[in-house]
RNA sequence: GCCCCCGUAGCUCAGGUGGAUAGAGCAGCAGUUUCCUAAACUGCGUGCCGGGUGUUCGAGUCACCCCGGGGGCACCA
């Protein structure tokens, strides 16, 4: 442990603490403790940290939780950090840290830049994260934005501790709901060309077919005469399996480039498409998994078809019937094209692979589980969130969406009605399998008072104090060379106390894959730094109190952005 | 019928791996600006934490049962 040093600044507080606790202990001659957690307690009387790892250690030392922690205080090595240590309630210890070494910890914090809040608590793990992966069948919906916020976000928390991470959007395109998109393209293009035909009964009724077939059309027209007798020769003689695959390629590669720019624009960006039919099925994936799973005899004939035995693996992953793999028909069933898929390429470049799921798929995972699990992989490995549904109100009213009917809002349309800001702040102060309850017409009327500009304000408004000095030509020394320590009032203590929590928080927040917890800490953030800003002048004729709140500022503007960044929402300079 | 999620203030939701006297935003009411952005600040909250039983020093948090809401239970994806 070096001596009052908080190592790269980068470290949580409460590793230091607990490194004390543990040489205390250690002093004292009681056992080590398993783990040794803390929280911020509700009140400040009880300090700024505080643990119960007296109670928990009690019975093995054999003495009552306070005598524990009057042992803990009596051997707790001299800290920097800490101020005072006391005993409270039934065993608790409580700690307050040092105003000078908050000080400190600012300078560090402004040193550190946008690496502050990093970690390694993820370091050495590859993983594959998948959301969104809507069906290439139609625009994207409200709840897609849901998922992109919220594994956009989760990609950007497990790179900050330190995750190799793979963010991917797995294109259904093959299989029945493909077919069904290219019967509706082509009858949709037979009616445009005034022939009868009808859409099938699993088919996509919405407008955005027929817009579909309109561009197909202009693009025949400006095609060569060559390639246009080909398309005229495939619509007239063509084979259906000629005709389903020209079409429903057509539809796919026009949908997917629209899917791409519309979360281009929410400023999300996969690392990898993956196609179910080039990067699995034509490799013969399916098969080989097949195979795999026989000679491991966890599979069956029954009635023509082939079955998974998923029930019989045991009472924690089984599920709790057995699966088909490969139908009577012949064709092998969506499952066992996933099975293969996770087993031979997801698990081929990660160790953990973490899927999105909305809560139609829920009953889909134990298979999942199950499957994996009888590959070989550990449990933990294959882990699923569910994203739960968003009801969708305007004016209080439910906003019904499906995309059989043909009704639904966009994806677009919601950002283009909120913004993406505040559509992806919003998603991400829920939790991820909370339902959510989104009234379009609240959020753009009340926008103003929505958190997320709440939170950013406090940036725009760090931002502007700096113009303003800069306005008032005021020279602001580096912030290295600034001396901290006229910082002396509670609230400013208070704000540092606040940003020293910080890499808890995102390493929390990681670790729990629970974005929404950053999102709430900013705007407790926010609401420490405006009070601030109403009772107390940064630019003032003592320089030296001055140049010290100027640092404070940019500490807290620094955190705002890195938390926002976090969240994949913008910190803007002025609003 | 079986499985999963949810049930916390009027509304929308937080409550980290069980901790001390349960929180925020919105809505509502009353105030604040010769001063770095009023998208701000200050004040005003009596909640069977859906109900019950249990586990323990301690339960909104864990287990079981019940009630209510949503979703899932295909040789669909």
């Amino acid at each position: 442990m070096s001596p009052g040093g908080a190592g790269d600044g980068r470290m949580p507080i409460t590793e230091r603490l607990t490194e004390g606790v543990r040489a205390a202990l250690a002093r004292a001659g009681l056992p080590e403790p398993e783990a040794c957690l803390w929280e911020v307690p509700r009140q400040a009387e009880h300090g700024d940290y505080a643990t119960n790892v007296a109670l928990t250690l009690a019975r093995a030392a054999r003495r009552t939780p306070r005598q524990v922690a009057e042992l803990i205080v009596k051997h707790f090595p001299s800290l920097l950090e800490v101020e005072r240590l006391e005993v409270a309630g039934p065993g608790f210890l409580n700690v307050f840290l040092s105003p000078a070494w908050c000080t400190r910890a600012l300078g560090e914090i402004l040193a550190a830049g946008d690496a502050y809040g990093r970690g390694e608590s993820e370091r050495g793990r590859r993983v594959r994260l998948e959301f969104v992966s809507a069906n290439p069948t139609g625009p994207l919906v409200i709840v897609s934005a849901r998922a992109a916020a919220v594994g956009d976000s989760l990609a950007r928390l497990l790179r900050a501790q330190g995750a190799q991470i793979t963010t991917e959007f797995y294109v259904n395109d093959a299989g029945t709901q493909f077919e069904a998109l290219a019967r509706s393209l082509e009858a949709r293009v037979l009616q445009e060309l005034g022939q009868p035909a009808s859409l099938p009964d699993n088919g996509y009724p919405g407008d955005y077919l027929v817009d579909l077939a309109r561009e197909y059309l202009a693009e025949q027209r400006g095609a060569s005469v060559p390639e246009r007798e080909a398309a005229d020769a495939l619509l007239v003689r063509g084979g259906e399996r000629e005709r389903l695959e020209h079409f429903g390629r057509y539809a796919v590669s026009r949908i997917l480039e629209q899917q791409r720019r519309v979360l281009r624009d929410y400023g999300v960006e996969f690392d990898v498409w993956t196609s179910e039919q080039r990067d699995v099925r034509d490799l013969h994936l399916p098969e080989k998994v097949l195979e795999e799973l026989a000679a491991r005899k966890l599979t069956y004939e029954h009635e023509g078809a082939l079955w998974f035995r998923s029930s019989a693996l045991g009472e924690e992953v089984g599920d709790d019937k057995d699966r088909v793999l490969r139908r009577s028909n012949g064709e092998v069933t969506y499952f066992a094209v996933d099975v293969a898929y996770h087993h031979y390429v997801k698990f081929r470049s990660a160790d953990r692979v973490i899927n999105l799921f909305g809560p139609d798929h829920h009953g889909y995972v134990p298979r999942m589980k199950a499957a994996m699990q009888a590959l070989g992989h550990p449990p933990d490995a294959f882990e699923v969130l569910i994203v739960q549904l968003v009801t969708l109100l305007r004016d209080g009213q439910p906003v019904r969406m499906s995309k059989r009917r043909g009704e639904f809002v966009l994806m677009e349309e919601l950002l283009e009605e909120v913004g993406r800001d505040a559509a992806r702040f919003t998603f991400l102060t829920r939790r991820h399998d909370s339902p959510l309850e989104f009234d379009l017409a609240v959020a753009t009327r009340q926008s103003a008072e929505n958190p997320v500009y709440y939170v950013q304000y406090a940036h725009a408004r760090i931002a502007s104090i700096y113009k303003q000095a800069a306005e008032q030509g005021i020279g602001v020394p580096p912030l290295g060379e600034v001396d901290l320590s006229p910082l002396r009032e509670g609230e400013e203590i208070a704000i540092i106390k606040r940003l020293v929590q910080y890499p808890e928080i995102v390493r929390g927040a990681a670790r729990a894959l629970e974005p929404h917890r950053v999102a709430y800490w900013l705007r407790e953030l926010a609401g420490v730094f405006h009070p601030y800003y109403k009772n107390h002048r940064v630019i003032l004729d003592d320089r030296r109190l001055m140049f010290a709140r100027l640092a404070l500022c940019a500490g807290v503007g620094r955190v705002v952005r890195n938390g926002l960044a976090l969240l994949g929402v913008s910190a803007p300079e002025s609003m």
